[in-house]
DNA sequence: CGCATCCTTGATGTCAATCAATCTTAGTGG
DNA sequence: CCACTAAGATTGATTGACATCAAGGATGCG
């Protein structure tokens, strides 16, 4: 199956808050902030759980994974992070990072470091909004995360990823009703707190009825409504409450 | 049963870092903040989901649950705050609320308004510091309780929520073995993502097995090192693995 | 090719939600 | 003061969603 779609995860000049600012306030230290670009590969770490807290990352390419280690040894994924994002706000408490980073695929990130992270808060208001904005939206997306890990069944979980992961490529100018899955069964499986099989199941069964097509890591979402609908009512347990409920378009469909 | 334990909740000299900040940084204004000050009761809400973003809250005695709304009305609790706790961060992006926060008893709070979080961080570097850290604090529990949402069994969910209960209350100069719920079993059940009658159900067991002591409201801990291996490895599924893992305890034993 | 990783699919077991009934506590008004 | 009501909490019985166990197929890299 061989289907034209876009290569995901490139560079693109990434409109993220945080990045508009760095370049707007800071024009003439282009030369130094390239110095600060750095190149990762699959399964390298960015930093891990107890290492120094150097500054803040802003992922330029490639895609990655941050997670957390329970006493057992256990790994949880806490999120999946895309180009613009930023990486390893987590270690401004205690100067150390609280939780592992690791990229998914060949990545580029940059540093800002903490002094220059300081100096930006108090000479740019621009800066100084976009953080604070950045770490209230992500706070936001957090709790928004626990409702659908604490009250979701497993195939809300996944629509709910699908249609996020389907936003977060629409905004950053890639197809949202077509991409390619960087992570592998086994990491949605945890990060949605659920057996990796149940996930194959449920692609399965979203395939039969026609909401996706799935091959491996390509997916392409073909019906948003149904997805919409499989977020706001379980379509299997409640068919009943399916037709008394109109249907909320959470997100925009394409 | 007429035990004697400390009120709960009450006010206390906050030592939390964005009290002292203030505190530190403006010690002229005193006057002006008590101004600020407010005080609310039982099932009052602070601010609901789309109300206008005016500054940061500090709770200053009582306690209360933050939640978001599902697009079915369902709501869902993502934390509880004790005196000392920031409210309201997640309002600095677009200017609005993302969630409802309503208080759980009599409480007091005191607004820092927008205005005044710019200045105080260009310059108070303290304040800075101190908001960074917060905020970067706030994302790691985020993350431990997105693992435990997702990965925990419900007895494993409900030590830990004990467990945190207990550091929370020591933290705050009160007793860590003895305090009262000052949330429903309703509440406790939501924020856990389990069913009421589970908690009911596990909080019998863990009465019978000796490791707390419950009465409606009130609860007393008996036996910490027990909570801390069930949130380790849980006590009824895998008694097999138990002798081979040592303890280690995360959290002090009072 | 051969091995390791990743994914899929079926059979079985179990934890916890749901349903249902009862009891307790707290709040209200006569 | 007590009846009355509503909210909160407990306890038991049943069911279902999902994890676990087990086996096999696909993909990709050295």
């Amino acid at each position: 199956m061989k289907t034209s779609y876009q290569a995901q995860n490139d560079y693109y000049n990434a409109a993220s808050q945080i990045d508009i600012c760095i370049v707007n306030t800071n024009p003439s230290n282009n030369a130094q902030k390239r110095n600060s670009h750095r190149v990762f590969h699959r399964r390298d770490s960015l930093f891990s759980v107890g290492d120094h807290f150097e500054g803040i990352y802003v992922l330029r390419s490639g895609s990655a994974k941050s997670f957390n280690t329970s006493r057992d040894g256990e790994e949880h994924i806490t999120k999946f992070y895309y180009p613009g994002d930023m990486v390893g706000i987590d270690g401004f408490h205690g100067h150390k990072h609280k939780q592992t980073v690791r990229f998914l695929e060949t990545s580029s990130v940059c540093l800002i470091k903490e002094s220059e992270i300081h100096s930006l808060i108090t000479t740019s208001s621009v800066f100084r909004d976009g953080l604070l904005q950045a770490m209230s939206h992500t706070l936001a997306c957090n709790s928004a995360m626990m409702m659908c890990l604490g009250t979701y069944s497993s195939e809300q979980k996944l629509a709910m990823f699908l249609l996020d992961l389907s936003v977060c490529f629409s905004e950053r100018g890639l197809s949202g009703s077509e991409f390619m899955l960087s992570m592998t069964r086994t990491d949605i499986a945890n990060y949605l707190g659920m057996a990796i099989e149940t996930v194959s199941r449920i692609f399965a069964s979203f395939q039969q009825r026609n909401i996706i097509e799935v091959q491996l890591r390509y997916l392409s979402i073909l019906d948003f409504a149904a997805l919409n609908r499989s977020v706001a009512i379980d379509i299997c347990t409640k068919p009943n409450t399916s037709l008394s409920n109109p249907i909320q378009a959470k997100y925009a469909m394409n």
